[in-house]
DNA sequence: CGGTGAATAATACGATTGTATAATTCACCG
DNA sequence: CGGTGAATTATACAATCGTATTATTCACCG
C-alpha cells in the first residue's frame, strides 16, 4: 500500500496562479494567517507544494498578489452598481452596494484583519491599501457633492471632506459590525440603516422611494 | 567567553503574569501575531521562555488572558469619563472618550485585527468579544435614550436599537480610520467629527457648548 | 516515434515553533 | 545555618515551517 502519487495535469500558468491566489484568500479568510502555510495552500488548490515557488518567487510574493487581487475585486464590487440615474440615486446605489454582499461578508472582514499587519510593514502593500482607501473616499465624496448640488445645496471643500469622512465612517462601521456579527442583524437591516444614516448625515432622504 | 546566564530575580506571580500579558499586547500590536512567539514574548518581558508555561498552562492560555485584559481596559477607558451631568453632556463625554486616546490608537486597531481570527474560533474569546461589544452598544443606547428623553423626544425600542447601531457604527468607523491612517487627520478632528455626526444621527446638538 | 524540456510532483533540509524536562537560584523555616 | 521547595533559567525534543533539490510526467518537435 504505497502512497498514491498526485495525478499529473498540465495547466496554463495563469490558471495555476489564479488557483493559488484563490486558495490563499480562502485560507486567510476561513482559517487565518497562521494556518495559511504553503502546504495548506497547495492542498486547498489541489496542487503539490512546490508549485508555489514555481509560479511565485516566494510565499510572500504569492500573498502580496492575493492581497492586490482581493482589493481590486472589492473596489470593482463597490462600483459595479453605480450605473446611470440622477446624483441622489447614484449615491443611494453606491451606499447599498457597499452594505450588501459580496462587499459585506464575514470573509472580507477576516481578510482585512489578516492582511493588516502585512500592510503595516510592507511598503508596497501599504501603498495599495492607502490608494484603495482614498479612492473609495474620493468616489464617495464626489457622489455626495453631486447629490448636495442636485438638492440645491452648496458645501465648501472642508465641509465636503468632513461629510465624506463621516459617511465613510458609518459605512465602514456597519460593514465591520455586519461582518463580525452577521447573525446579529436581519436581512437588509444593515443596508437600510446605512441609507437612513448617510441620509441623516447629509440632510438628504436616501431611503425613500426612487427619485 | 561563555553566554552569561540571565539574572535570577524572584517576583510576585501576579507581577510576572502582568508583565507577560503586557509583552504579548506589545508584540501583537507592533510586530503582529506571527512574530508573537514564546521566545519573543519572554524576551520582551525580560524573562526566560519557560516562564510562560510556568505562569500559564500554554501560550494560548496567555494570549487569551491578554485579550481579556485588553478588552477590559478598552471598556474602562470608554467609561472613565462618564461622570455626572445631564444626559446630553454624559453622552457627549462618552462619544468623546471613545474617539480620543487611549481608545483611539493605532495599537488598539492592530490588536483588534490580530485577535480577530482567534476570536472567531475560540468560543471563550468569542464570548468575551460579543459580551464586550453588546455591553458597549447597550451603554451607548442607554445614553441615547436618556438624551432623547431629556430633549422631550420619545423613541420606540426598535427605533432606539437602530439609532444605537448607527451611532456605534460611526464611532467604530472613525475609530478604525483614525487608527489605520492616523496621519490623515489633524488633532481633535475625529472627535469633533464624531460629535457632529452622532448629533446629526440623533437630531441633537452635541458639538455645541456644554449644557 | 524517440528526444527534449517546461510543468508538476515528491522528497530533503535547516530554521523555528510550542512544549517538556533538567538544572539552578535563593527566600524561608526549623 | 543547613535543608526545602517554589520560582526561575537553560536545554532538549518532536513537529512544522518555508525553501531547495531531485525525480517524474507528457505535450511538442524533428
Amino acid at each position: 500500500m504505497t502512497a498514491d502519487r498526485r495525478k499529473f495535469t498540465r495547466e496554463e500558468p495563469e490558471t495555476r496562479r489564479a488557483d493559488l491566489i484563490a486558495a490563499v484568500l480562502d485560507l486567510m479568510a476561513e482559517a487565518g494567517p497562521a494556518e495559511t502555510t504553503v502546504r495548506a495552500i497547495a492542498d486547498a488548490a489541489g496542487l503539490s507544494p512546490g508549485m508555489i515557488r514555481h509560479h511565485f518567487t516566494s510565499k510572500e510574493d504569492l500573498v502580496n498578489a492575493a492581497y492586490e487581487a482581493h482589493m481590486a475585486r472589492q473596489i470593482a464590487d463597490s462600483e459595479r452598481a453605480l450605473g446611470a440615474g440622477n446624483a441622489r440615486e447614484r449615491l443611494r446605489r453606491f451606499v447599498s452596494a457597499s452594505l450588501t454582499p459580496p462587499v459585506v461578508d464575514p470573509r472580507a472582514v477576516s481578510l482585512w484583519a489578516a492582511f493588516l499587519h502585512m500592510v503595516r510593514r510592507d511598503p508596497a502593500m501599504r501603498a495599495t491599501h492607502e490608494a484603495t482607501y482614498l479612492a473609495y473616499r474620493d468616489r464617495l465624496q464626489g457622489l455626495i457633492a453631486a447629490a448636495l448640488a442636485e438638492a440645491g445645496r452648496i458645501a465648501g471643500r472642508a465641509e465636503l471632506r468632513r461629510l465624506a469622512i463621516a459617511c465613510n465612517a458609518v459605512i465602514d462601521g456597519l460593514w465591520l459590525e455586519a461582518g463580525v456579527l452577521p447573525e446579529a442583524f436581519v436581512a437588509g437591516e444593515i443596508e437600510t440603516l446605512g441609507l437612513v444614516s448617510v441620509g441623516a448625515l447629509l440632510g438628504l432622504d436616501l431611503a425613500g422611494g426612487a427619485a
